[in-house]
DNA sequence: CGGGTGATTATACAAGCGTATAACAAGGGA
DNA sequence: TCCCTTGTTATACGCTTGTATAATCACCCG
């Protein structure tokens, strides 16, 4: 009848912090931020809640930690793309906006992920710090791949145009990922790849698929 | 030393419920959804936490009357716009894209408010027809207008274009309502109108202000 | 000018939340 | 091998949440 205390192993700082955060992003992505509560997290985590807080001083500190790797997660995926494109400028601007179009960035989970933090991220100045580096540098490595361009060079005008082209991807991204079966596969990719054309007066190469040879 | 009982007038279902409807969606732009409580609803609403259940079976049924409502409400101030404007197509399209970056459209309450519910569309049926038939009623409306232009009457390449100009319209909402000491004044207005004029191929004639003389 | 009715208030309850703290034991250092 | 540090569990506390129910009184009707 004595009822066991349940066996554990001692794990390092950098792994339980990494479940911790990757348990928290799981929970928030499938019920929203009140599904993740501290007894979730630490169960999906494997961990009894009361050693939360022996890696994050609060809780508020957890969802913290998780924002900035979620959006340090989302810049990365974002970006790995133009490293494996065609040395083109154009070529390598297509492929960073269908990377932005195509799983695993255009996910619901990532768009409801992403708008269950936006209050969080108005009310605390550090969330807000990297909500606007995230968004600065995701639309700055836009402007660049635009100045890039033949007669694209103007810093003024390419700022504008990368506006545009952000809100395009956005835009998609944000429909794609809350109605996913109002679009037939890759029509997204497909649209926002000729509006950024137009926008920019370029022509853009077709993308490279995602398939990968074995 | 007898406490009063707290006086009341009685009122009439409608304006109560539209009281407690307000009451949320003001609470939710401010705090999210955890600020939306039973008690701080009623609190704002002039009347006890009891009598909402006299007017919502559940606070569930509230959340969905708050959010049907908001939703009615965006699509009014969008619409509005082109009943307003010249009876030039290209006119009309301006003064509706140009609405829906403005205020009281483009407002961070706004963008934080229609995020907030994102997880709760998904989960609820009725939430996510309300969802649907908005998005679409946009859409197809940007489509209706798109067709009157010159050249653009062929209902397949107006739709995609319709999906293409909504989501410049989409992003750009959603970056000025969310960073919005980022751009100058009437920034995103502008560079929204000739994006849209760029994928169109089409030239827009400038908005009227929306100055009201008196 | 008195009921009767139902809108409204007041109070209570169980469940879940974030947090605090004491007891335990896993695993490395001597 | 044994001890000692500290990662980990277990338990508890106070507060807030949504919901339920009984008591009250504002207002319409005759």
């Amino acid at each position: 009848m004595a009822e066991d205390r349940r066996p554990y192993r001692r794990e390092s700082q950098e792994s339980r912090r990494e479940a911790l955060i990757t348990a928290a992003l799981e929970l928030m992505a499938e019920g929203g931020a009140q599904a993740a509560t501290v007894r979730a997290i630490a169960d999906r985590a494997g961990i009894t809640p009361g050693l939360i807080r022996h890696y994050f001083q609060t809780k508020d500190d957890l969802t913290r930690a998780a924002y900035a790797a979620l959006m340090e997660r989302m810049a990365e995926q974002s970006l790995r793309a133009t490293l494996t494109a065609p040395d083109d400028p154009a070529a390598r601007l297509a492929a960073f906006v269908a990377a932005s179009l195509r799983p695993p960035v255009m996910t619901g989970d990532r768009v409801r992920l992403w708008a269950g933090f936006l209050h969080l991220v108005q009310r605390d100045p550090m969330m807000r710090a990297v909500h606007e580096a995230t968004y600065l540098g995701y639309r700055n490595r836009l402007q660049a791949l635009i100045q890039t361009l033949p007669g694209k060079g103007d810093p003024v005008q390419a700022r504008a145009l990368a506006i545009a082209c952000n809100a395009v991807i956005d835009g998609l991204w944000l429909e794609g990922g809350t109605l996913p079966e109002g679009f037939a596969p890759q029509e997204l990719e497909q649209i926002g790849l000729q509006a950024i054309a137009a926008i920019l007066g370029t022509a853009l190469p077709p993308t490279q698929t995602t398939d990968e040879a074995p």
